[in-house]
DNA sequence: GCCTGTAGTTCATGTTGGCGGAACTATTGA
DNA sequence: TCAATAGTTCCGCCAACATGAACTACAGGC
């Protein structure tokens, strides 16, 4: 865990590794769980249940090398954050219309509450 | 070339597999061109050029197979239409949103002249 | 300090999937 | 019938993904 996390400048995140990030359904639901947190969380918290945390892992840093979120370590934990408002103003309107359509494609109740979170503030 | 088309309904297009179709630059760049042509083109002239053409067919496969594109048989060639309409009644503004971000993304000269189309027409 | 628990990472491996060359099919036109 | 055109299918190679096992780092109690 010594070496620190590599996060892409906004000039170096790429359309499709954004859509990349996003079309993987594991890594879909943590981007709308931590849009729906509305707070930094650690990887478990945001990740599905039962998922090896190897796989966790990996999930993240795809999400993170894809510019989508930013990881910072407190003490044991790793405390994650969406990269929304950057991207969004690199290209704007397709992260709120992806997570508009997850939520109403996916009714999940996880993912339900977003739905309020997306209306409530500007993502 | 004898067995036919296989186009989901709509109801069976995912957002996942729709991003994972967009996520690929050849892919992008030919549902981009499409916009653009706005009219049905066949697949040699929709791809890049000096593309081997099994790679071509693979990629029309995908997005085939993710609800973009319908391909009809004309004589010897194949023509492509997009579904924009379709998907956009499902995933509400989630193509013209890439789309959009595409065109900003690369100003190549290809597809440059999508713009206008975009903006002429509804998407 | 030392042990234990917690949170993730890294490594190694089996499996899957994409790319592209070669061969094939179907249609058009001479 | 022959050649050209437009794609598809088959197959091998290589890269990427998922995951179990081992490892690292930090926090808290003794």
């Amino acid at each position: 865990m010594q070496r620190p996390f590599l996060h892409p400048a906004l000039g170096d995140v790429t359309l499709e590794s954004v859509l990349y990030a996003l079309a993987d359904p594991v890594r879909l639901s943590i981007v709308c769980k931590l849009t729906s947190g509305n707070c930094p969380m650690n990887c478990s918290s945001a990740a599905p249940e039962k998922l090896p945390k190897s796989t966790q892992s990996h999930h993240y840093q795809v999400l993170r090398e894809a510019g989508l979120i930013r990881s910072e370590r407190r003490g044991t934990e790793v405390v994650n954050t969406l990269r929304c408002a950057e991207i969004n103003a690199k290209f704007p309107g397709v992260i709120p219309a992806i997570l508009t359509a997850a939520v109403a494609a996916h009714s999940s109740a996880v993912i339900a509450d977003f739905a309020f979170a997306l209306h409530a503030r500007e993502v």
